[in-house]
DNA sequence: ATCGGAATAA
DNA sequence: TTATTCCGAT
C-alpha cells in the first residue's frame, strides 16, 4: 500500500480515477529536482525567492518525460504543463526571463503551514530557495509520546540532521526517478532497499531515528497526514544531507524587509495542542497578515490544526498596531479577538470599474448540475457599480451557478482577469475537511483590487507570492446572502456573511475597501500579477507598521525567543553569493548528474 | 519564448 | 483532474 512507500506524501499526487494509481505532479517534480544538487546545472533557484530557472529545458524536460514514462516529452509540452499552473498559481512565469519560474511561496504558505522553518541554516542558499518545512524552531517542542520521544533529547531539529532531514531521507528514496505511481516502486523507504541508493550509503551512516516512519512524523506535522507543503523529500546529495542546499534564508514576511527574515513564524505549531510557540509572536504574526488570509478567503479552518493559534480576525491594521503595543506579554491562550470586519486598509475607492462575467459553461457531470438547473443567465457580461453579481442569480440560487470569469472591461491588461468559478455543485462537506484547505487545487482570489497605481508590472516586481487558497468553511444553509450591493460606490464587491456569534468563524471579511459579501460559493481564480499588487499593498502597510515597532519588536525577538539564535547558525548572512557559487563543483556536480541520470535510467527500466 | 485553446489520455 | 499533445498567435 501506499502507506509505507511514498516519495512524497499523499497530497503530493494527484488522486487519479484509479484508486491504486497516483502520479507525482509536474510541480513537485521540480521541486524534487530543485532540491538536488545534482541538477543544478539543469534547474536551480535563481532570483527571487521561489523563483528558478531551468537551465536545461531538455533536460529537464527528459527527466520529467523519464519519470512519467513519457518519453516524447519536450520543453514545450512541459512548458504547457506549467503554464497550467498559472491559474492555479502553483507557478508563474518571471517575464523577461527566459526559462524562468517562479513558485508561489508566500506568507499564507506560513499561515496554514506554519511549520514551515523560516529560519536557515546558514549554508550558500539561494534567496530564492523555499523555506524548508521543519520541526524547527525553539517555540517547539515535541510532546512526550510523540515520535519525539525517539529522538536525541539534543538533537537540532534544525540542522540537516534533524528530525525532518530523517524523514525527508526516508521519503526521499526513489523519488527523482520512477514511472512508478508511488505504489509499487516506491516501498523500499523504510528499509532502504530498493532501488534509490542514490545517496543512500551516506545517508545511511547518518541515519537519526531509524524507526522514525515518515507517517508518524508527518502526522506530527500533519495530523491528518495532508501537508501543504513540498515536504519533498529528496535526500541530499551525498552526505551533504538533505536539508542543505535549499534552506532558505530569505523567506520573510517582508520580503522588502532588511530583516534576514521576520521573527517569528517559524514558529511551529505542528503538533496540534502539544506544541508550544510563543503566543505574542504568532500573534503579531498573524495579526500581520490575517487581513490578507481573510482577503484570500482562508478558512479559519485552517488554523483547526492548530488550536492555539487565535484564529485571526479582521482587523484594521491600525488597530492591530495599537493592540499589538497594549498587549506586551501574556496571552490569553485560545481567546479570539472579535474585531469587526473592516475594510482593507489599503482600499481605494477608485472609480468603478466594470467587470465584466464572462460565463462558463458549467462543468458537466456533475451531480446537480444538469438535472436541476433552469440554468445560467444568459447574460455573457454585465456591468457592476457595485454587487451587480447578485443578479447573476447569485443571491437566489445555491445551485447550478455558472462559472464566470471577470474581466475588468476597461483594463486592456488581461492579468486583471478574474475568474469566479461556480462551485456550487460541489458538496459543502467536501470542503469541510481540512485538506481541502491546504489543497493547492482551489485558487480563490478576491475581487479586484481598487488600487490603481499598480497597474504595471514591475520588472523587479516584488516577489510577494501567493499562495493557494482554498475555499472558506461554507456558511450555514439558508444564510446566505450574497452580494449586497455596498452604498459606497466602488468596484463590484463581494460581501460575506457576517460571521454567527456561535460558533462558525467569521467568513472572509471584505477583501478591500467597503467590500462587503463573498459568496460563500464561489471561487475565485485569479492570476498572480494582481495578487502581487494586493500583497505589495499590504506588505506596505507591514513595513508601515514594523518599522514603527522594529526596536520593540527587536527587543522582543531577543528575549522572547531566540528564534535560531540559539542551537544552530545564528542568523545567517544568507544573502547574496549563491548565483555566484553555483558554478562549484563543476566536475562533481556533473557527475553527480550522471550518476543520477544513470539511475534514473535504470529505475525507469520498467516503464 | 511564451501563451493558451482544444482535444485527448489516464 | 492533471497533464499530454498539437498548434496558432504574439
Amino acid at each position: 500500500d501506499r502507506a509505507r512507500g511514498f516519495a512524497f506524501p499523499d497530497w503530493a499526487y494527484k488522486p487519479e480515477s484509479s484508486p491504486g494509481s497516483r502520479q507525482i505532479q509536474l510541480w513537485h517534480f521540480i521541486l524534487e529536482l530543485l532540491r538536488k544538487e545534482e541538477y543544478h546545472d539543469v534547474i536551480a533557484w535563481q532570483g527571487d525567492y521561489g523563483e528558478f530557472v531551468i537551465k536545461d529545458p531538455d533536460e529537464v524536460a527528459r527527466l520529467w518525460g523519464a519519470r512519467k514514462c513519457k518519453p516524447q516529452m519536450n520543453y514545450d509540452k512541459l512548458s504547457r504543463a506549467l503554464r497550467y499552473y498559472y491559474n492555479k498559481r502553483i507557478l508563474h512565469k518571471t517575464k523577461g526571463k527566459r526559462f524562468t519560474y517562479k513558485f508561489n511561496f508566500n506568507k499564507l504558505v506560513l499561515v496554514n503551514y506554519p511549520f514551515i522553518d523560516m529560519g536557515s541554516t546558514g549554508s550558500g542558499v539561494p534567496q530564492s530557495a523555499p523555506p524548508l518545512p521543519s520541526a524547527a524552531g525553539t517555540h517547539f517542542r515535541f510532546p512526550p509520546s510523540t515520535p519525539s520521544d525517539m529522538l536525541s533529547p539534543n538533537e537540532d531539529l534544525r540542522s540537516p540532521g534533524g528530525v525532518f532531514s530523517a524523514v525527508a531521507r526516508r521519503m526521499a528514496r526513489g523519488s527523482v526517478s520512477d514511472c512508478s505511481d508511488g505504489t509499487s516502486v516506491n516501498s523500499e523507504i523504510e528499509d532502504g532497499n530498493g532501488g534509490g541508493g542514490e545517496e543512500r550509503g551516506g545517508e545511511r551512516g547518518s541515519m537519526i531515528h531509524p524507526r522514525l516512519s515518515h507517517e508518524s512524523l508527518f502526522r506530527m506535522v500533519h495530523p491528518d497526514n495532508l501537508s501543504p507543503f513540498p515536504v519533498s523529500p529528496l535526500p541530499g546529495p551525498g552526505g551533504a544531507g538533505l536539508l542543505a542546499p535549499p534552506q532558505s534564508p530569505a523567506l520573510s514576511l517582508t520580503p522588502s524587509s532588511h530583516l534576514p527574515y521576520t521573527p517569528s513564524p517559524s514558529l511551529s505549531p505542528m503538533l496540534g495542542s502539544h506544541f508550544s510557540f510563543n503566543p505574542e509572536e504568532m500573534k503579531r504574526y498573524l495579526q500581520a497578515h490575517h487581513q490578507s488570509v481573510y482577503n484570500y478567503h482562508l478558512s479559519p479552518r485552517a488554523f483547526l490544526h492548530y488550536p492555539n493559534v487565535i484564529i485571526p480576525q479582521p482587523h484594521r491594521l491600525a488597530q492591530d498596531k495599537r493592540e499589538l503595543g497594549e498587549r506586551g506579554g501574556a496571552e490569553r491562550g485560545g481567546e479570539r479577538e472579535r474585531g469587526e470586519p473592516l475594510p482593507h486598509p489599503h482600499s481605494e475607492p477608485p472609480h468603478l470599474s466594470p467587470f465584466k462575467f464572462k460565463l462558463q459553461p458549467p462543468p458537466l457531470g456533475r451531480k446537480q448540475r444538469d438535472g436541476s438547473q433552469g440554468h445560467h443567465p444568459r447574460q455573457s457580461s454585465l456591468s457592476s457599480g457595485s454587487g451587480s453579481l447578485s443578479s447573476s442569480g447569485l443571491g437566489s440560487s445555491l445551485t447550478g451557478l455558472p462559472k464566470i470569469k471577470v474581466e475588468p472591461i476597461s483594463d486592456i491588461e488581461s492579468e486583471e482577469e478574474v475568474e469566479v468559478t461556480d462551485i456550487s455543485d460541489e458538496d459543502p462537506d467536501d470542503r469541510g475537511d481540512e485538506y481541502d484547505l491546504f489543497s493547492p487545487r482551489h485558487p480563490r482570489p478576491h475581487p479586484h483590487h481598487p488600487n490603481g497605481t499598480s497597474s504595471h508590472p514591475h520588472p523587479h516586481d516584488e516577489d510577494l507570492d501567493e499562495d493557494v487558497f482554498k475555499a472558506p468553511a461554507p456558511p450555514p444553509p439558508g444564510l446566505l446572502p450574497f452580494f449586497t450591493s455596498h452604498p459606497h460606490r466602488g468596484p463590484p464587491t463581494l460581501k460575506s456573511e457576517p460571521a454567527e456569534p456561535g460558533d462558525n468563524p467569521p467568513p472572509q471579511p471584505p477583501a478591500q475597501g467597503q467590500t462587503k459579501c463573498i459568496p460563500l460559493k464561489l471561487r475565485f481564480k485569479r492570476r498572480w500579477s494582481e495578487d502581487q499588487r494586493m500583497e505589495a499593498m499590504e506588505e506596505q502597510d507591514d513595513k508601515k507598521v514594523r518599522g514603527e515597532k522594529e526596536r520593540e519588536r527587536e527587543t522582543e525577538r531577543n528575549g522572547g525567543m531566540q528564534e535560531n539564535g540559539a542551537g544552530s547558525a545564528p542568523s545567517p548572512p544568507p544573502l547574496g553569493g549563491y548565483e555566484c557559487s553555483l558554478p562549484l563543483a563543476q566536475r562533481g556536480v556533473n557527475q553527480d548528474l550522471h550518476q543520477a541520470t544513470a539511475q534514473l535510467s535504470l529505475e525507469n527500466k520498467d516503464c
